[in-house]
DNA sequence: TGTACATCAGTGAACGCGCGTTCACTGATGTAC
DNA sequence: TGTACATCAGTGAACGCGCGTTCACTGATGTAC
């Protein structure tokens, strides 16, 4: 976080980074389980044993590249979000739209954080924060008014207090139902491009840009927008 | 498919089961790409060669346990509707509460087919149609009236298209907005799911089951239950 | 501004391990006559 | 029913490969005085 001063530092920024650029190419081509530190240092001309002066294990390695995926998808949901004066239902499209396309652009980096959890592998706290901000982008497209209309839905009391409670945690002022609507929503979201990314589509609706399209405006309705 | 005669083809029969069995166990520990040929031979007390008699490839026997997997959740799918005289929207819950209900048991499973892609592996024709029994399994537990129903949307003619040719290929009769609707539906299910099974739903609504059955509802809903 | 010492990056060898697949082979089971 | 031959299951050794991590080390960079 602090600015680097000496070349030593600059260095160490520098080549962080680059193990990190080459560790995703080859997550591209391998997968996380087949993602090795040895083939990363051949990869940057190092020896292996030199990555242990960046990264204490392969594990550290995986949650940065973990925690980068979820902050990269959850700024391209942002940033399809920052231009005013645009209409509620047209940011919330917006917001999918950008969603889906870094998700196509990154399908190995989709994959390490939306796919199968890697066995053996324990998610740290770390990656809660950012996992969150495409939801929260979600939810910030939409006015005061759109999350507090009433809905006539039974809804299980304890059902209510569970989803009150992620609402506090968020600090939103959003009606019970509608949380649930929103939840459902978001995972129709990376519901829709899990399916597109990893094959379910082939043989109905693939190539599946219309098919995104129209669930984008489905589930815009069905959120109330 | 035929039965199996003399005690060679029994013995055969057995082994191939026994291979597959120990495959799945050491699937639950170290998820699909870490299932070693040699490890399951270990186990089995046989030579890992011995292996090749009955699968010629690693990959081989993973296409096995993909069309099995598929197969055993949509075989649990349809076993969840063959009680005669339930109504539609009974038979659409306990469809999504069985696949759910296997889908737990069965998580590393459940992510050989649903989750991220095998880096290197080519699913092959066979895993095509077993991967539809869910979802075949739902559209029978509606109506004709169900899928007829018109709806007031507009619809990109091209998507119509799409969507028509896989209601033909189905044998179906269905309007193609219902047929969209089933498609939601069917993404929904397994986004649900998955996001469930892979951790996504920590910190909002974690454990699932209240949820799981709210969405169930509004699903049901959705497509015009 | 220059020197002495501490910090750090990167090396190269080693440990201990696992993997998929091939191949020539032995011995048991099945088949045709 | 018995014999001769063909088929098949399983063995054990080998090929050629890759991995994460540790450790004592050299030499360059940074810091304090």
């Amino acid at each position: 976080m602090t600015a680097p001063k000496t070349a030593r530092a600059r260095a160490r920024a520098e080549l962080t980074k680059e193990i990190k650029d080459e560790a995703r190419r080859q997550l591209a081509e391998v997968g996380a389980n087949g993602l090795s530190l040895r083939a990363v240092a051949r990869e940057l001309g190092m020896v292996s044993s030199a990555l242990y002066r960046y990264f204490p294990s392969r594990d550290h390695l995986l949650t940065e590249l973990i925690v980068d995926a979820y902050n990269a998808i959850g700024e391209a949901a942002e940033q399809a979000d920052n231009q005013p004066g645009i209409a509620p239902r047209a940011r919330w499209s917006r917001i999918w739209h950008a969603t889906r396309a870094w998700a196509k652009d990154h399908p190995h980096e989709y994959a390490l954080i939306y796919g199968s959890p890697i066995p053996g592998y324990q998610a740290p706290q770390d990656t809660i924060a950012p996992a969150g901000r495409v939801a929260r982008a979600l939810i910030n497209a939409m006015r005061l008014e759109d999350l507090r209309t009433p809905r006539q839905e039974i809804l299980d009391p304890r059902l209510r207090e569970q989803v009150e409670t992620v609402a506090e945690e968020l600090g939103v002022d959003i009606y019970a139902q509608t949380m649930l609507r929103l939840l459902t929503a978001w995972t129709q979201l990376f519901g829709t491009i899990s399916f597109e990314l990893f094959g379910q589509y082939v043989g109905s609706v693939d190539p599946s840009d219309l098919y995104f399209d129209y669930v984008t405006e489905r589930m815009a309705d069905y959120v109330g927008l």
